[in-house]
DNA sequence: TTGTAAGCGTTATCAG
DNA sequence: CTGATAACGCTTACAA
């Protein structure tokens, strides 16, 4: 690059010393308004933006938010990566994404690149969110980070929905709408979420006073092919669901595939559900119903809170604000009713 | 974080100088066995790792590589990311993105960002890297960079596929089936890629004696609601095409959406190709065919050969290096013909 | 084969 | 209000 413009340029242009630069540049108080435009002025003229090795060298920060994340659908990624940057677009942070690796030891992999990486602040996305010794790992290392999603104890502040509620929501929409036999496709184990939206899912039938057929509860992986064996296993036989509310898109997109190439028609012959409306739901036809998940401001919010996490003043031991940040924030979630499930 | 070890710490234990574990840490020659194993031991134990900050700062590399994106589709993205990153992983780059911003003057935004995080490499992706301004002010701050998908001429070198040969290819098949009465959606004007996969459908059209009927020529943004105001116009009068060809799934996914909302059958009224190969394809039903484009492995070779460029035998100019770098390296594309064109 | 010393571009400390 | 000057952790001459 042709060498850019230093505070050192900008200082002598100015006619003042490389502080003053500083000062301007992070708006601290006590500069003469005389100076600051005089400063504002060279800056303007020489082009001149910081460095950011050179601050975060200096000031012991990097102006990076790290993302980390292990498996995560494509929709989810990219929303909570705009959410993320919105954020980080503000107050000037980049964001570095740091995907798990597939190494026999994944947590020390994570480690070593937010030790060399050094992010001011890290945003754990599931399942890596529910991941106890991950998260101690980055607790002992005294990192900021927070988690999407995650609801478990101990495992630091968290940004998400009422997973519970908002499965039991959609379960009872079904329900109303006058499905009994109604099946169920949960997530892999290593999500909390998993077990949260079939708790949901008990709930509402509980409370109809409807069974849950064990039949009809499979194990997916969250993905398009898992929704495909367990809908191929629950419709094969004679004795099969009139509903099926796959715990994520992917997932029931599989299940709608699988009533198609068996002539079911949906929603009349079969009603499907899913959970987390990414694009996918809207281009079927019919529309997909499921639960929408505010992901972009999930992300942006997290990353604002985790912001405040590491700006905000100074206390005695950042080790403090990891621990005692147990809080955690939950955002609406919204039904979205297409006609997979009826009308 | 727990004031992670530095570089002195390892020495001191070590017993040796600091040069001597740089030498250890950039695997340096010159080094004694004994040396080396003495400052790995050291390294080991107390954990140590680089600071990317301070390497940046001292030599004048950052280790990171920008992705610089504008609009793409969730699939590209991720996709992309997936392969810069598996290049990234063994070289020990991290990722840097950069969306393009929605402000007036997006090149100035996106410049900023360059300096200010000064990656060593930048990944540009369409329509960024058909946009010649951008290129040129890339080339004038003489920062390396690659291009994926682009295929202008001065844009400097880029990892891409036979944009035109794709698509006339695709269209031969649907010739090769019997169609005749065939539609074709654009990509919007600001994607180089858009004409070109127009000539290769005219192409195939040509030789095979049929007319481009430029009532079934439509322009969309790539994205689904176009796709759909693309097979609306052109499905509702009674002179309605065959087939139609669609220059990306997402767009494609739009008109089989029309298709099932007007009772026509796919393929059997009306066969639906697409161009991408992303999920949504494999989940429709009848799959739906397309071209499939090696994204991840595009992303991963665009990123080797540019660090290629600024790690390789330093020449005199590294100036020199972008503008010569003209050439482009193309990988070949796939046909993956589902039921939407016929068996 | 190894070590010394001088930066890299900021921020932070502490005098003026 | 402003400015020297010393870090920050590393790389890169240049010595030894």
């Amino acid at each position: 690059m042709a060498t850019a413009a230093t505070i050192n340029d900008v200082a002598k242009m100015a006619g003042v010393s490389i502080k003053t630069v500083s000062r301007v540049v992070n708006r601290e108080p006590n500069v003469r308004e005389k100076t600051r435009d005089l400063v504002l002025q060279a800056i303007q003229q020489l082009n001149y933006k910081p460095s950011l090795a050179a601050r975060g060298l200096a000031g012991g920060r990097s102006f990076l938010i790290g993302m980390m994340y292990d498996n995560a659908s494509d929709s989810f990624l990219v929303d909570l990566q705009r959410g993320i940057l919105r954020a980080c677009r503000e107050r000037h942070y980049g964001l570095a994404l740091c995907p798990a690796s597939r190494a026999e030891d994944r947590t020390a992999d994570l480690m070593e690149w937010v030790v060399s990486t050094q992010p001011d602040g890290i945003i754990l996305t599931p399942p890596l969110s529910d991941d106890q010794s991950l998260v101690d790992r980055l607790i002992d290392a005294n990192v900021t980070f927070i988690s999407v999603s995650s609801t478990g104890t101990g495992l630091g502040p968290s940004v998400l929905i009422d997973e519970v509620d908002a499965a039991r929501s959609m379960a009872q929409h079904l329900i109303d709408a006058g499905y009994q036999d109604i099946g169920f496709i949960k997530g892999p184990a290593d999500h909390a979420c998993s077990d949260l939206r079939f708790r949901g899912f008990e709930m509402a039938m509980n409370s109809a006073g409807l069974p849950v057929n064990s039949d009809w509860v499979k194990v997916g992986e969250f993905d398009f092919d898992s929704g495909v064996a367990a809908a191929e296993q629950m419709l094969k036989g004679p004795n099969r669901p009139t509903a099926i509310f796959a715990s994520n898109d992917d997932m029931a997109a599989g299940v709608i595939n699988v009533a198609y190439r068996s002539g079911l028609n949906v929603p009349k012959d079969l009603a499907v559900a899913g959970f987390d409306d990414t694009p996918l739901a809207q281009h079927f036809w019919p529309g997909l119903s499921t639960v929408k998940q505010p992901i972009i401001q999930i992300g942006q919010q997290a990353t604002e809170y985790l912001m405040g996490l590491f700006e905000g003043p100074p206390s005695g031991d950042s080790n403090e604000k990891t621990k005692s940040g147990e809080q955690s924030m939950v955002l609406p979630y919204e039904l979205v009713l297409r006609g997979s499930t009826g009308a």
